[in-house]
DNA sequence: CCGTTTTCCAAAAACGTTTTTGAATATGGC
DNA sequence: GCCATATTCAAAAACGTTTTTGGAAAACGG
């Protein structure tokens, strides 16, 4: 019998605090033309009531949501890659900021992720976008560019003219190898993540490089690309004994692979890091307290997760930039790392 | 000098087509009184226009987003527990199968939490929310019930009458016990997670039912209650054997606390397994390739995303409910549960 | 062939804010 | 004391949809 439970709307602050709905919206926005007095006695009102203000019709008239997407894609959830999340950390700090909030949405496929990005666009469920596992042809970018909608990735395209940040793939890919080469190795192999994805090919392109500088050529049956599931790094490790390539060190693109690979090892009775030296790269939680302890790449990923956040704000304040930031990955060295020794049997 | 590049709306679709806003709206959303054929011409012009509703103005009007929010807390995000992970995956599916969209969103802390749940429903973000880490007294779930606001946990309270979705943990701590009791042990700690959670008092239970049944009564000194970094399960470890209450089993709460375990036992020189049982809990996927492999319960996370999705959807329907949901997980035998062997080193 | 129902569409209201515009009052300079 | 300006607020328009309401034309029943 009672009210059919009207939502609480700002109207109900105005009456109940004897002002017009539009000083009340003024004084709850913080515009300056709202006496101090006034500004306290409707906030006083609003928290007292327990007002906010409907989103939709806040983003409808306003033309802004006040939010950034981040959309993650499925693959790495699922063999949960901590990379993204402690991305995001950073991300959501630096949004936060300054007034914006994040909000994550997930990819099941690469193919649903473009359909993903148009409903959000052109739904303006969200003011900016963020993204990584960019291609160096990226259609997503392609798209958002063409539409001039503000977005930030992680990882580099083909395009040099949109904002990114990336870690220095390249780099890592040269030290690793160098690093392996310096133990004495000249047969390194290197177990790729996906090719399609820009950041896999800096990283071949740092091996084939520092192989290059030592006047080393590089060895097509050492350079095998990885996948999450169908050829996985013990995959790639099989591939190498049976066809017996012979590599003495292995250099992995991220540790997952490595992880996968040492196991592989570890059935053909072959030590990672005494019998076959192994570098990997990401640095996840385990390892560090697998087997010796896997020697691989660092990332500082709060801080990247910072940075995209800043640049992601700055592009949404009007900075027309292009920002792009390229950050180092530091060499972590465990036990995975030994020298050629020459004595194996076989 | 051209147009002001205002935004693509309905009313371009009913200009292109002819036909009126409320038509094309209709058609859009699929009633059934408009004719097949016009329906047909919408569909084509929003198509070839790329027209979509604007989210902030449908939501507005029809006073719903086809939205459900999963909350997700940092501690978890930052550990990078897959649990919830692969959680969401088959949320997704779940609620996407009933037009329904799903965004994820990071509380920092628990404090934040409540504040995130209430800028989300009082603002409208959402029809719906997911979120886990239940406690017994939760005022999330307290306020949210009071509001009448959809929601499902993951996880029960002390309220019986809401809807949840759990892993029995009773039946994990009573099983993992008993495993171990038959295995000749009688001395066994317990490593639990935050007892603040409602599943860790769970576990805790069937720890001591089946401690009790099998005539053992439980020692306040092998109870030992770990976190995330204030104390883990190395420093629990470090604290039993310190203290020489001389544990020959440990039962830990979750994987994250027994690979942590492992860690310090490796530092004493005792080598779980065969120096000291261990079962943990979550099947992570690095416990099958730790040593001598980590006897743990495996949850089948897609089948409870999936309950989860479905009760949320089933909930938005005007389902009454309360829905819930028990969840069995299953023991992996592997390494560690070995039998108490009696002729340890002291 | 007339009255009734069904089918299909359009006009207008409504959703709850923010923004624009304007106006009353207070303040300042001289 | 008067004009110009600053301060503070209110009325009304606008945002882009969906829903409500109504009405014309078509189909139907006898």
């Amino acid at each position: 019998m009672g009210e059919p439970a009207r939502r609480l709307g700002i109207r109900d602050v105005a009456e109940q605090t004897g002002l017009s709905v539009s000083t009340v919206s003024r004084a709850l926005n913080g515009y300056s033309d709202v006496k101090l007095e006034t500004r306290r006695k409707v906030e006083a009102v609003a928290q007292q009531l327990g007002y906010r203000a409907s989103f939709a019709a806040s983003s409808l008239r306003s033309k802004q949501t006040k939010t950034v997407t981040f959309m993650v894609s499925k693959p790495w959830t699922k063999f949960v890659d901590p990379f993204f999340l402690i991305l995001l950390d950073g991300v959501e700090l630096a949004l936060q900021a300054q007034g914006y909030a994040l909000q994550i949405i997930m990819a099941r496929q690469y193919e649903t992720e473009f359909e993903i990005i148009r409903n959000s666009v052109e739904r303006g469920r969200c003011d900016g976008l963020l993204f990584g596992r960019t291609r160096p042809e990226d259609e997503r970018v392609e798209w958002l560019q063409a539409r001039g909608f503000p977005f930030v990735t992680v990882g580099r395209t083909d395009k040099s003219d949109h904002d990114w940040v990336d870690v220095d793939h390249y780099k890592i890919g040269y030290q690793a190898t160098e690093r392996l080469i310096r133990l004495g190795h000249t047969r390194i192999a290197h177990l790729m993540t996906p090719l399609r994805y820009t950041y896999s090919k800096h990283a071949l392109h740092g091996y084939r490089d520092a192989l290059e500088v030592h006047g080393i050529g590089h060895d097509p049956a050492l350079e095998i690309e990885c996948y999450v599931s169908r050829k996985t790094g013990a995959d790639a490790v099989t591939e190498l004994i049976t066809r017996g390539v012979g590599p003495t060190a292995i250099f992995c693109g991220n540790d997952v692979i490595a992880l996968s690979a040492m196991e592989a090892m570890h059935k053909f009775g072959i030590r990672p890091g005494p019998d076959m030296a192994l570098i990997g790269c990401d640095d996840v939680p385990v390892a560090a307290h697998v087997g010796l302890g896997l020697t691989t790449f660092r990332q500082d990923l709060d801080a990247l997760g910072m940075r995209l956040g800043r640049m992601m704000v700055a592009k949404l304040n009007g900075d027309a930039g292009p920002h792009q930031q390229l950050i180092d990955a530091e060499l972590i060295l465990r036990g995975t790392d030994l020298p050629q020794t020459g004595g194996r049997a076989e």
